[in-house]
DNA sequence: GGGGTCGATGTGAACGTTAACACTGTTGCT
DNA sequence: AGCAACAGTGTTAACGTTCACATCGACCCC
């Protein structure tokens, strides 16, 4: 850090080595036009000589413009999310914002307000929202926090504009898939039941079996993790012993989608010989799972590109009151765990 | 948001309605003591009547404090960045700070200057930076980047404290389970050569195995991905093929491990029957594998945690030049696939 | 009872920048 | 020649806080 008297050099210090006002400085900092090419180019090596930078702090006092912007976070552990705030914060900096991020432990009232409280306090421009569960939906839009905000897979009609993937498309198309291949019907293990997501697809499941006139057994709902998954599975596997046929199962994402596959070996029963499993979300595992796990690909960068586009939007424009939502659509990949069924 | 006469409100619109000056507000807002208690009632209903809510950045402006800190993100693709992110946010939140994030798409001096400037010119009180690779760490010591710094999983040396998991430690650990359980040497498929975690990694095997005066095979070099753990494990199964005697490998990390899980599984090969694998970071899935892989576990969240512990130390006390590093040690979990050498 | 301390409050000046306007000198047009 | 337009620059006043200091009672102790 280069000084001045033992403090940072400041505008008026670079505007002393170069002989001119302070306000010449910041013209030629903010690249105004009418100053002398001479000027700036004086202005230019005091400044580097100086090695001094602006204070943003002050700027943004002035301007009434902090140049940040906030992001509400959930579970990290889980690979959506911070997958979709990598894409936030990238499109943020291109945008030429700075990201600060917050991250919600509880989605309850209380904690969502202590979160977006942090971004107010920080004056942040607007917000992005990793927003999955309806709870925190609602907790969002009853809140007096820092508006524009844009919600991430945060369902439709909350008064706020909404980027997300096509859940119910990207399950109808697994369905589909599994139905293609012959299954007569096929079963659902769901995600966490408070998750819009875990409903979407929970519902673009049975649609698309109802569409197809199959039977529509009841979803066997899990909570995400490897863990549920396994148990799931195992009583799937019951389920089966029971009598019931089960020759096909859609799993809400892919960290169940293990533990199934694992309940399936313990079990002795051959994937996809035996049963066909279909996961979502196509995590860099999937392909290399025993075996290769068909899944419903989800482009999470582009759904965080796609959120910051609607944000910068709402900022340019803060009059639009209709919220205009972005779906990015889902992408089915077919692997090994999904075959016709057994003869 | 609540305004007056159109614009947000201020100390003095506060100042106004509790009939006092903008001082008493502030010290009020502050919680100096020296306010008479009806005083402090009074002036808090003009702030909640008003919606009044301090204005960061002119605070920051004469305080000369921005309470920003900011953090360097690498491929938060990976589940140990994301994972430490988090942590770190959680820290800086109830510390006070807010966080402000930047990623590094390329470790490149030139990549990791722009990054750093973009904090720079943010005024971030301090940065933490994940830095596992030895180009960014070189690249972050030479930069005039913000200060204090600090380094997570940075290695030593570099003039920054750092935090990090006892890589050598754990490392060793997995290949010591290994040799107690019989085996005659462990085999070792190493994450990319410019980490240092992988070297590190490579190292504890290398050195576990000399102070048992085994032979030490030659490391097969993969890239963390799935895909080079699954390409790495068929050159092992060729190996095997040659006639080299294979029945442990330590994988570098757990998405490799699922690779090579199903490379020897394609191959015909049972884990832990023919070979047992030892994989590194305690991923969700792993227990949930088939089988359920023996790895171990680095407490993310913790480094995250103490890497903001030697930050704040750093801005408490700035002359403290010797750089205190935090390890934080790694856990062997032992699940299904580690075994006994076959007979 | 007078000087000193302390509690409670107000006043004015920073902090470092940008916006608004004023001021020069040159150019171009009539 | 005169006047407007404009490029190039400087001057001053914000922005909304906190800090340093001043003020004014009340209280205490010898």
């Amino acid at each position: 850090m280069p000084t001045v008297g033992g403090r940072n050099p400041v505008m008026s210090d670079v505007a002393k080595v170069a002989g001119v006002s302070h306000q010449t400085v910041s013209r030629v900092v903010n690249g105004h036009p009418n100053v002398r090419e001479e000027t700036v180019a004086r202005v230019r090596r005091a400044i580097s000589e100086l090695g001094y930078h602006p204070n943003s702090t002050a700027r943004a006092l002035v301007t009434r413009r902090t140049n940040v912007l906030g992001a509400l976070a959930v579970d990290t552990t889980l690979f959506g999310p911070s997958q979709t705030l990598a894409g936030i914060e990238r499109a943020a900096r291109e945008a030429g914002y700075f990201l600060s991020i917050v991250s919600a432990d509880d989605p309850s009232p209380h904690g969502v307000a202590e979160a977006m409280n942090h971004l107010v306090q920080q004056s942040v421009e607007g917000c992005v929202a990793i927003a999955p569960q309806r709870e925190l939906v609602h907790a969002l839009a009853a809140l007096p926090g820092p508006r524009p905000l844009v919600a991430v897979e945060g369902g439709e009609g909350a008064g706020f504009p909404v980027a997300g993937v096509d859940q119910e498309q990207g399950a109808r198309e697994a369905v589909r898939h599994l139905l293609d291949l012959g299954h007569r019907t096929v079963h659902h293990i769901s995600g966490r039941s408070d998750w819009l997501e875990a409903e979407a697809r929970v519902h673009g499941w049975r649609e698309e079996l109802r569409a197809a006139g199959r039977t529509v057994t009841e979803a066997l709902p899990g909570d995400w993790s490897p863990r549920s998954g396994h148990e799931l599975g195992r009583r799937l596997v019951e389920l089966r012993d029971e009598g019931e046929e089960i020759t096909a199962v859609f799993v809400a994402n892919d960290q169940m989608a293990v533990g199934v596959l694992k309940a399936l070996h313990d079990a002795g029963l051959s994937v996809p010989g035996d049963v066909s499993v279909v996961g979502f979300d196509d995590i860099p595992e999937a392909a290399y799972l025993t075996p290769g796990l068909t899944t419903v690909a989800q482009d999470f960068t582009r759904v965080g590109t796609a959120a910051l586009e609607l944000l910068l939007g709402a900022l340019d424009a803060p009059s639009t009151d209709a919220p205009a939502d972005r779906t990015v659509p889902a992408a089915l990949r077919v692997r090994g765990s999904s075959a016709p069924p057994p003869a």
